[in-house]
DNA sequence: CTAATATGAATGAAGG
DNA sequence: CCTTCATTCATATTAG
């Protein structure tokens, strides 16, 4: 079912269903994941290009789609944010004792876990991480997480 | 086969009455269907909440659903708009008229007439409209309708 | 039961 | 940053 996401820098390979783009994979998105729960949630260039270099081991990647990525992350992190906290609030609102069984807010369910609250990256060492990196190149990422405290340093949300 | 509003039970295994997605009811399609039809094809989010509100009068439902089905919406029917156009270009190449049979594009062998260029739930009033709307809660319907009018057009390029 | 289709939801990419 | 489009995934429904 699967069919190999990853984005081929040569799309000459004939044999190869042209996938127009970026698919992260699953070791990827577990970095990008880490770095934006360590708090880096809008890498300057400098450090977008780094990410990069460490995303590329584990499949074709560019700038751009690291830059993308972490955009989107963002926007997306808010609007969930917001969303919940709205649906939050509406079921909070007025500590009027009222018996309302409507929900005739936010149905939204989705069977996800999802809510980056708390994912459990910043740890990892067990959970599903090690699923994702038996066999191939679980060395490499070890050797990145060890990285990942040396740079650090931004604060989430900037003002700008 | 009545369906209780999207928390119908498992069809055969009773486990957890895992809800994956939203299912909008009749109703609620008529409504968005309308709504579309009626040129607001991509409602801004005070629209979006205002049609939430009316559609959750049949069901739960939330802003994402709103939107998303917007988004495919919009998606789908130009997509279908482009499919059927393109065929309409292969079957018109070149004046030479040449007797070409050969469905390039898609199968296509349903027996609807597809391309939802004219539906009818403009008018409504007549076709199948009044057979989804019977019984239940033909009132609200009805005051939905006339709470149509104060919504402005949003019309969009059509072109990207 | 399996295959195909319809459609809600997620996400990469791009524009403003 | 925000919104929007295009593509893809996942699942519900229907056809065989």
């Amino acid at each position: 079912m699967d069919q190999e996401g990853g984005a081929s820098q040569s799309p000459s390979t004939s044999t190869e269903p042209v996938r127009s783009r970026w698919s992260p994979k699953p070791e990827q998105i577990l970095i990008l994941e880490s770095i934006f729960n360590s708090g880096i949630v809008n890498p300057p260039k400098d450090e977008t290009v780094r990410i990069r270099k460490m995303l590329e081991k584990f499949g074709a990647v560019g700038d751009t789609n690291v830059f993308y990525w972490f955009q989107n992350r963002r926007s997306r992190s808010r609007r969930r944010q917001r969303q919940l906290q709205a649906a939050t609030a509406v079921a909070a609102t007025s500590r009027g004792a009222e018996n309302h069984q409507n929900m005739t807010t936010m149905s939204m369910h989705h069977p996800y876990s999802n809510s980056e609250i708390d994912l459990g990256f910043g740890s990892l060492s067990n959970s599903l991480a090690n699923n994702f990196l038996n066999g191939s190149s679980s060395s490499q990422v070890s050797s990145f997480f060890l990285d990942l405290s040396s740079s650090s340093g931004g604060c989430e949300s900037n003002n700008g």
